[in-house]
DNA sequence: AGAGACAAAGGCTAA
DNA sequence: CTTTGTCTCT
């Protein structure tokens, strides 16, 4: 029974078999965090604990799926399904449902997302008649947002001179008034946001100590893994419910911190010692993970923040091949190059597609990635960006269900009242906002009271909206009879949505049909899994809350594919192989966080996230010029690539001619052709000092960053100027003369006949051209 | 009053 | 490249 501790190193060991007491385990990247934890729990399944009095906290649910199966195994009973694990979110949602009459909300609360969230600030901005470009929707919603992280209620607020003065600087003096009206809204619309799950347990936890003893003893033993992530808000309901038995282990590492930026404190993990009386400290530092190469390579990057916990990430594993580093000229040619680098590793390695993953800074880089692995037929999956229900069309369908489980979601309602179009307009729509305001109902019960009000519409318009009333309400009482799959369908065929993307015929239009034929399948999926476990009923309203907290990263295949994804949710996860790609200062790392030391140094811990993700190879890969916002902009490398000590890089320089192909011609670059490339020596003699690059090694990497003396320069002047008939003179074409000139600004092209290379067409900001007549 | 076409603006990371 | 706003037509 025991013999899984075997499996164990003893510095895993350790945490593992502390049974009580408050402990902290740092674990650096790769080093078994998630074995520690499993373990853990199955230990003290195995020393008499009740799974039932076992809270884990993990960072997404498909992780608490993976462990709790782990746990049966080892254990060997099913008991493992009583376990209390999954996200914050999804837990306290749980809980919020079970105790919302205290709170004054209804059990069947809506879950609002982002969207929803936004949306509403940006009516409650215009309903104020406040200046949209001043109150910036975007910056007051994260403004909120943060305000509730830090549990700063819109009582705490304004009653806080500090905060008021520094919105009021800010130029937003209203922002406590916005910020009160969109509680108010939400609360009367019955939903919280994903900030009000946590906050509101806290309010739960704080205003009644027999909720707040319930849980404590249910809880008696608490896990938190990610721990450097948790938030000002997560700590506090973190803190209070181990406070009775101070059973708590925390598990975390402080050199993958990247979400300060949504509130996470990093001093949650750094004072962790402070907040629970004898605690013991455990590290461990033995990375499983990856290569000698890639372990050193991260160590030298984290070196350079000062704020950190002491620990030593070492390994025992091989060298490994070094940290190929590449340029390319493009998003696009970094998309072909890394297809094409995939494709050969799968075939000279005999990998899989799931070794592979491609990791960005930004969701906007995946496209390149797309159109590239798309075209050498490699089966890619994106994870997170627009997720599935985020679409329009799903959105659509689950605002429709969404109001037949609470009539007084006021965003589900906006969203769908007039789609498909049934003549109900914003101007309707204003009017019964605002009496809904003024009478303090939901705009649902105004409308079902229309009647009874004296309100300005005309009688057309008020019969479309008893019509719509009267649907919504045939559909509610089919729930009573019907699981959730036939309301679903018939809310998808009787609303006429899918008919109208038929209507539509473009191939858009049956993407989306599609994707609405799939989320009914999945809602078929859910309510037979459902009526396996006793206790649940396949409701819509669990369905509903399950996708509300779903996370791209939950969602399971069998499909063989490489993965795309951004940075911040590939923490935690894997791969033999991974490319980091947009490897560019303004990108990566992000022009918004350069400002501060410490926005940097998150910066700095995204990237060794993303280094320690690899097993085997990381590659890294940046362009000299890049599509964002639908112009090129020229491009540097990162920072963070010459922050890699040397001895860890392989530095790939295209030959001088790729240097200089016209982009027009970039079609021609489809596979790579490894002679075009020349590896850079490794130094002979003693390695650098670590860390500091020397003299010759600082002239050698800047020998890898586009100057403007490596062409011969071209004067914008020039080419704007230029027109039909113009001599020019090409660095590799050489003369020739200009036939034609189109677009304008950014986009201009010249159409040019040459001597040596017939006729061609240039993007004159790109093209190096000395005009000579 | 509402629908649809067109122009303009603003882009990050996430439960 | 998307979302959002404005203008015009019905």
């Amino acid at each position: 029974m025991e013999s899984y501790l075997a499996e164990l190193n003893d510095a895993q060991r350790a945490p593992v078999l502390q049974k009580d007491g408050a402990m902290i385990v740092i674990a650096g990247a790769g080093s078994g965090k998630t074995r520690v934890l499993t373990y853990r729990i199955a230990y003290l399944m195995s020393k008499g604990v009740d799974p039932f009095n076992i809270l884990s906290l993990t960072f997404t649910n498909k992780a608490a799926r993976e462990m709790k199966k782990r746990i049966s195994q080892i254990v060997g009973s099913s008991e493992a399904k009583n376990l209390w694990m999954g996200t914050f979110h999804s837990i306290f949602a749980k809980m919020l449902r079970v105790e919302a009459d205290k709170l004054g909300y209804p059990s069947n609360f809506t879950i609002y997302d982002t969207q929803d969230s936004q949306r509403l600030i940006s009516a409650i901005i215009k309903e104020m008649g406040l200046d949209k470009d001043i109150y910036k929707y975007k910056q007051v919603y994260s403004r909120i947002s943060s305000y509730k992280n830090s549990l700063i209620t819109v009582k705490a607020y304004f009653q806080n001179p500090e905060l008021r003065e520094a919105d009021a600087m800010a130029k937003k003096p209203r922002l406590g008034d916005i910020y009160k009206n969109y509680v108010e809204r939400c609360f009367k619309a019955g939903a919280m946001d994903f900030d009000d799950l946590l906050l509101k347990t806290n309010e739960l936890l704080n205003r009644f100590p027999e909720v707040l003893q319930k849980y404590q003893n249910r809880f008696r033993y608490i896990l938190v893994d990610e721990y450097q992530d948790t938030n000002h808000s997560q700590y506090l309901i973190v803190k209070a419910l181990s406070d009775k038995f101070q059973n708590i282990c925390v598990v975390g590492d402080d050199a993958q911190s990247i979400y300060a930026f949504r509130g996470a404190n990093i001093n949650n993990i750094l004072n962790f010692q402070k907040d629970y009386d004898n605690v013991q400290m455990y590290r461990l530092e033995q990375n499983y993970r990856s290569t000698k190469n890639i372990v050193n390579a991260a160590n030298s990057i984290i070196e350079k923040n000062k704020t950190k916990l002491d620990k030593v990430v070492w390994t025992a594993n091989d060298d490994g091949p070094k940290i190929v580093v590449n340029r390319l000229l493009t998003d696009g040619d970094e998309g072909r190059y890394v297809a094409s680098s995939i494709f050969e590793n799968k075939m000279q390695k005999q990998m899989n597609n799931g070794d592979f993953a491609i990791l960005y800074r930004t969701n906007a880089q995946s496209r390149a990635m797309e159109d590239a692995l798309r075209k050498r037929e490699i089966p890619y999956r994106i994870y997170g960006g627009l997720s599935f229900y985020q679409r329009k069309e799903i959105k659509d369908v689950l605002s429709y269900l969404r109001l037949l489980v609470n009539p007084n979601d006021e965003e589900a309602l906006k969203r769908i009242i007039n789609f498909p179009a049934r003549g109900i307009g914003s101007t309707t729509i204003d009017k019964l906002t605002i009496a809904a305001n003024l009478y303090s109902k939901s705009v649902f019960e105004i409308i079902e009271n229309l009647d009874h009000l004296d309100l300005k519409i005309n009688s057309g318009t008020r019969n479309k909206l008893t019509n719509f009333v009267n649907m919504i309400k045939s559909f509610k009482i089919l729930t009573e009879n019907a699981d959730a799959f036939v309301v679903a369908d018939t809310v998808a065929k009787k609303t006429g949505l899918v008919q109208e993307l038929k209507k539509d015929g473009t191939p858009e239009g049956i993407a989306k049909i599609e994707n609405i034929e799939e989320l009914l399948n999945g809602i078929k999926d859910f309510v037979e899994g459902q009526e396996e476990l006793a206790d649940a009923s396949g409701s819509l309203a669990e369905f509903l809350e399950d996708v509300a907290l779903a996370t791209d990263m939950d969602k399971e295949t069998n499909e063989d594919h490489v993965a795309l994804m951004t940075i911040h949710l590939a923490k935690g996860l894997e791969f033999p192989y991974v490319y980091i790609v947009g490897m560019e200062e303004d990108l990566f790392p992000s022009g918004m966080s350069m400002s501060t030391r410490s926005e940097l140094e998150e910066e700095r811990r995204l990237f060794y996230v993303a280094l320690t993700r690899a097993e085997k190879q990381a590659y890294l890969t940046y362009t000299q010029s890049r599509y964002r916002w639908g112009k090129l902009v020229d491009a540097e490398p990162s920072r963070f690539i010459e922050e890699i000590d040397e001895v860890y890089m392989n530095y790939m320089i295209p030959q001088e001619d790729y240097k200089y192909k016209p982009l027009m011609d970039l079609d021609i670059f489809g596979d790579v052709d490894k002679s075009k490339f020349r590896q850079s020596k490794p130094k002979s003699g003693t390695p650098p000092p670590a860390h500091k690059p020397n003299e010759e090694q600082l002239r050698k990497l800047r020998k890898l960053r586009p100057t403007t003396t490596d062409y011969p320069t071209a004067s914008i002047k020039d080419t704007v100027k230029l027109e039909a008939g113009n001599e020019v003179e090409h660095i590799r074409f050489g003369k020739g003369k200009v036939l034609n000139i189109d677009g304008v600004g950014q986009d201009k092209k010249a159409e040019i006949n040459f001597e040596n290379g017939g006729v061609k067409k240039l993007l004159l900001r790109f093209a190096k051209l000395k005009l000579l007549s």
